[in-house]
DNA sequence: ACCTGAACACCGTTCAAGT
DNA sequence: ACCTGAACACCGTTCAAGT
């Protein structure tokens, strides 16, 4: 029976730990460690405390992990709804993804916990506005075509670190290379680049460029003001 | 010190269990439960073979899903190169896109694992081709423009799914929903649409949309021909 | 060459018992 | 109300020993 943390009623605030206090241990060993290391153990000894202590707070390491996902998606400010449309979509865009580069973990929770936490939905909520507010017949759908650009492109780049990270020093990569490039030039040539140390450059510009695609798409779709 | 198992040297064909039947398990018991409930000893269990067993085929439970991982890429098959750009991109968009809703764990394992794989070269190896083929200057960013977009959205519809089992039988969603109601109406009546049934039909839909936009923005930006 | 059996150092979760 | 201590059923990985 999968249920949300979020549809609990609030826990009473006190004297104890704290929810909060979990949430940005977790937080900080996630962003230190990785999603593969975080445990209940960890956290509780980060906190000087028993792995049981936690249960107090929280019901299941996945509420924990809930609750650390929406965490980090406050850090993002809502977008200013004022101005034009296109700057403000596109801001909110590259905004979301330096977010999601900061905290590589709260990808693979996207695709395992509900993510309806307060923060979430602030976020959906002022991107809407700024689609309803330019016109578009189906906001949602401006909203969700932006939304998973900036976090396909942030998968991808966290996916590139781990092929980047044995490509520097380790030579059996050049003669696998040279192996594919026989039957796959193009893919192989372009294996080699990401070898190269600009990655993250090379991303922001790959990234820009998509954006300004999707933008330009969308534009044309936006039927005439009255 | 990360590695990968495509860097190694192949296997010698052996008389035991051999790779691809550990893969094929895998993969089995991927699809049936998830990534997080497979382990090495229900893959040994499936088998009838011991844990230990297992790892004089592969050297780490990641070399295994590295494997899964390419092998279930390889389903899809390679773009034909013949007729025109724009149909021939999108319908490999489409079907990368249904393979990877039909093996959700996949796309975790993609920000993860180092996804160099045959299969995977090869995939982005044909949609690199056809780029080249249509003139574009910088073939890598139109490929992942394009495979961005349709990970970003196979991740959130498989997001989508766990959001979706709690909201059937469950009104305390319905007081969440409407305590969100008040300071973010918009994205409280999308998440009240996205608890309605025919959230695949929707999802193929808002796909196909942001796709079109994003072709669109691609074509404009395509030198002319000489 | 291939596999078993047993061990090691970990996990998440539960729950009596303490304070 | 909050936390400890200890237990339970699991993990991934290693490795002597068997065949």
């Amino acid at each position: 029976m999968p249920s949300s943390v979020w549809l609990d009623p609030l826990p009473p605030a006190s004297p104890g730990l704290g929810r909060e206090v979990l949430v940005r241990s977790a937080v900080a060993l996630l962003d230190a460690d990785g999603l593969e290391r975080l445990s209940m153990r960890r956290v509780a000894a980060d906190l000087g405390v028993t792995v049981g202590a936690l249960y107090w707070y929280v019901a299941t390491k996945d509420e924990l992990l809930e609750l650390a996902l929406d965490d980090v998606l406050g850090e993002a400010p809502s977008p200013a709804g004022s101005g034009e449309w296109r700057g403000a979509l596109g801001a909110h865009a590259k905004r979301l993804r330096e977010l999601l580069l900061r905290h590589p973990w709260a990808l693979p929770l996207m695709s395992r916990l509900p993510n309806i936490g307060p923060n979430a939905v602030a976020l959906s909520d002022a991107a809407l506005g700024i689609a309803a507010g330019a016109g578009f017949p189906d906001p949602p759908a401006v909203v969700t075509a932006l939304h998973d650009q900036v976090v396909g492109a942030a998968l991808a780049q966290a996916g590139l670190r781990h092929s980047r990270s044995i490509s520097g020093d380790d030579d059996r990569l050049a003669v696998y290379l040279a192996s594919t490039a026989e039957l796959h030039p193009a893919a192989a040539s372009a294996m080699r680049a990401g070898a190269a140390d600009d990655v993250a450059a090379r991303s922001d510009r790959r990234f820009g460029f998509a954006l300004d695609c999707l933008l330009d798409g969308l534009a044309a779709r936006l039927p005439a003001r009255p």
